[in-house]
DNA sequence: ATAAAAACTGAATCTCAGTTCAGATTATTA
DNA sequence: TAATAATCTGAACTGAGATTCAGTTTTTAT
């Protein structure tokens, strides 16, 4: 037994995972199997399984977010900033929990208005935090931006999203670091400034790709 | 009653009209429905709706890739080439079919080899179509390209991707005209010319969206 | 025109997942 | 400690959807 807010917390997380492994078609047992309890729980704390998918996919755009934001906090240098949040955005394998959950939520998002606000606001989030590091190098006279910071910032989200889609699904060449210097380059081109060399970034919360873990397909 | 093969072109065509109205999900009966037939007919054809929802995918990309390889045949400039090939890779609205049956196919990609498959050959066969004609445009001293050509074209289809992706989730403020700028304004930048300004490329087969159809949306 | 094969229907069946709920277990309060 | 409230379980219920199939209609072949 748990509390209500701690078991709430536990469900999100059991719901991501669950989420991340079998799409948006989760089953509400799988939930339940993933976080230890009887489906009955769930619906204790729910009135029914799309709110906790709701909230689950929510808590999970936010931490993605979140966490980069939090990263590149505490980076002086635009152009090291910039390259950082661009090796952040990209999954580092098929297997990344985070991207995942957001690209199973790409095709919901046409008939579900929920996932598409959602998907939205965090697009444009993410322009506008791109677009404040490019403007911050303009300012410092770093980046000499070729077109309109909105356009680089849109754009850059643009390829990080897609990139991670081909990622997701395990292009046999387009890999981690090949989807980062594609994108890269665009940067270079964009702000005139030869940024960074990529180099393998920390990633805060390694992601558990140590185990290969059995894998269930469909058909 | 129809011929085998005549009957199976109507049921690939009725399931990805149901699958782009009830996105990767769709039910059996949907696509009955659609093909004005019973569900035992579509199983007389078809072991399984897995079987059908496949070939459906197929024949949707392919379409979605050969109908933009003939309308650009005709197109001797390079420049106008590219624009217009641009033009028609961004969806016109949420509503268009071939986008949102590739979109919702993103999310399954991670879970279904098959469509990751389908998805990533969908890919690099865009790449390769972008790079000829990036190559045509510099062997005819149009382009001066700022990057190679796979670095080009594979962002260029990149950010085709994404904003599909955009539209599909009916972005405020991100329509069809401007992210075929957006993407106009990277392959400016990208090999030097200052292509055509993006006025409407009609659509050989236009979409139906003059009748406005009630939307149902999941909870 | 008639027989045989193909295509199809509609009902029955089967399975599975979401939901409900009566009772058990654990925590909290007095 | 006793009483009450909160949390949880496991079984039963419910509905939906895939699949099967016996029989019907349509097409094709002779």
């Amino acid at each position: 037994m748990a509390k209500t807010s701690e078991r709430k917390a536990d469900l999100i997380s059991a719901a991501q995972r669950a989420l991340a492994e079998h799409g948006s078609a989760v089953r509400l047992n799988q939930i339940a199997e993933a976080a230890g309890v009887s489906s009955g729980a769930i619906l204790y704390h729910y009135a029914g399984i799309d709110e906790l998918l709701v909230e689950a996919n929510r808590a999970g755009m936010e931490r993605f977010y979140n966490e980069r934001l939090e990263m590149i906090a505490s980076i002086p240098d635009p152009a090291e900033r910039l390259e950082r949040i661009i090796s952040l955005g990209v999954p580092r394998s098929a297997e990344d929990e985070d991207v995942r959950l957001l690209c199973s939520l790409g095709g919901e998002a046409a008939r579900n208005t929920m996932y598409a606000v959602l998907l939205t606001s965090l697009y444009d989030r993410q322009v506008g935090l791109y677009q404040g590091i490019l403007e911050l190098g303009v300012s410092q006279g770093v980046f000499h931006l070729a077109q309109g910071s909105l356009t680089i910032a849109r754009n850059l989200v643009a390829l990080e999203d897609a990139y991670g889609y081909r990622i997701i699904a395990k292009h046999p060449t387009l890999d981690y670091s090949s989807a980062v210097d594609l994108i890269l380059e665009y940067a270079r081109l964009a702000t005139g400034h030869a940024l960074l060399t990529s180099k393998p970034a920390s990633k805060a919360h390694p992601r558990k790709i140590t185990t290969i873990q059995p894998r269930r397909e469909n058909q």
